[in-house]
RNA sequence: GGUGCCAUAGCUCAGUUGGUAGAGCAAUGGACUGAAAAUCCAUGUGUCCCCGGUUCGAUUCCAGGUGGCACCA
């Protein structure tokens, strides 16, 4: 039989979680996380990470696996996640992939190409540039270094610009000449579930789920860690709005009301993201028996 | 009960000396290759409260009604 892995994605809040437990326990399998923020274990209710039980029930794999001062990135979760497939199919047939990362998912599925990992000095030398010079001027650097991409890129998009232009001084090469544009051969099969609802229910499961965070101490757990606010894994919806609040910039009720419209919009860039991809079914996650059935045909299918 | 003010987008409001209207926020669509819960781009959705009157033409002016707010009883 041929190895599956079953990816169950959609926007933040849609309901991944319940639905994911209940599938792992009928394939009897383990829940590899494709979430970029889960991954983070001082993170835990700003994140909705799993509830203990459900951990207990399921083992997870990459919830709380990493600290917010260790690099992860979408190269380090397909690299990891693959290295997990490989062990766990020795004995399994099927493995489910859970989370709402794009881009993360996308590593899995299909890899990403192989460009140098920013040392800290190019990456500061490169900022630093921004801040002074502004975006032009590293546009104008990026058109030198990387015509091609140059043509291709949204010359808006200062992190775009900033990115290629330090992974070509990174790599001695055009950041293009390093993008492949192909799509890697998995020796596994995969099948997508994407879980949508109604935009008006999802936004309300969104707006109540920050106000349920807030009543089990969101504001203590960000305050814990504002220190460490300068993070990249803390600029995080959830936690940069109620630094904004600690730092005296906005008022408590100003910052809870910015955690529900980021959430919001970020559900709709997922969505926006998840829908070209044709390879996705789609379902409600009351649905649970159908998804259950279509997943149980597609995987006899070609076996 | 009386007087005054207000009624325009989902919300807060601007505006039209009479030619069917526009800001902010919210919202919607899109992009995305090692920071991605990041970052960027685009888009105005409307019985201008109701009913009459004046007028070629009323969201705008006038009368009445309804609702809200304030003050006086």
């Amino acid at each position: 039989m041929a190895k599956t892995l079953i990816v169950l994605l959609g926007p933040t809040g849609v309901g991944k979680t319940d639905l994911s437990i209940r599938i792992a326990r009928h394939y009897n399998t383990e829940i590899t996380s494709s979430d970029s923020r889960q991954v983070y274990r001082e993170m835990r209710i700003g994140t909705a990470v799993p509830e203990e039980e459900q951990l207990k029930t399921v083992k997870h794999h990459f919830i709380h696996s990493h600290s917010i001062h260790d690099y992860f990135s979408s190269w380090e979760c397909e690299q990891k996640t693959l290295a997990l497939l490989k062990d766990q199919f020795k004995d399994k047939d099927q493995m489910l992939m859970v989370g709402g990362s794009m881009m993360y998912i996308d590593a899995v599925c299909n890899g990403i190409d192989l460009i140098p990992t920013i040392s800290p000095e190019i990456r500061k030398e490169v900022c630093d540039r921004y801040e002074e010079k502004g975006l032009e001027a590293l546009q104008a650097e990026l058109k030198e270094l990387d015509p091609i991409f140059y043509e291709q890129v949204d010359l808006q998009n200062a992190k775009r610009v900033i990115h290629a232009v330090e992974v070509c001084l990174m790599s001695g090469k055009p950041y293009s000449s390093l993008r492949t544009n192909k799509t890697k051969e998995r020796d596994f099969k995969i099948i997508k579930i994407g879980l949508n609802r109604d935009r008006a229910e999802l936004y309300d499961r969104i707006n109540q789920r920050v106000d349920i965070m807030v009543k089990e101490g969101q504001i203590e757990e960000a305050k814990a860690l504002f220190e460490f606010r300068d993070l990249n894994s803390m600029n995080t919806v959830g936690y940069k709005e109620l630094f904004e609040h600690f730092k005296g910039h906005i008022s408590l009720d100003k910052s809870i009301e910015l955690i529900k419209r980021n959430s919001r919009h970020y559900a709709k860039r997922q969505l926006s993201w998840f829908r070209r991809d044709e390879k996705i079914q789609w379902f409600h996650p009351d649905q649970e028996d159908e998804i259950i059935a279509y997943l149980d045909s597609q995987i006899k299918k070609e076996a």
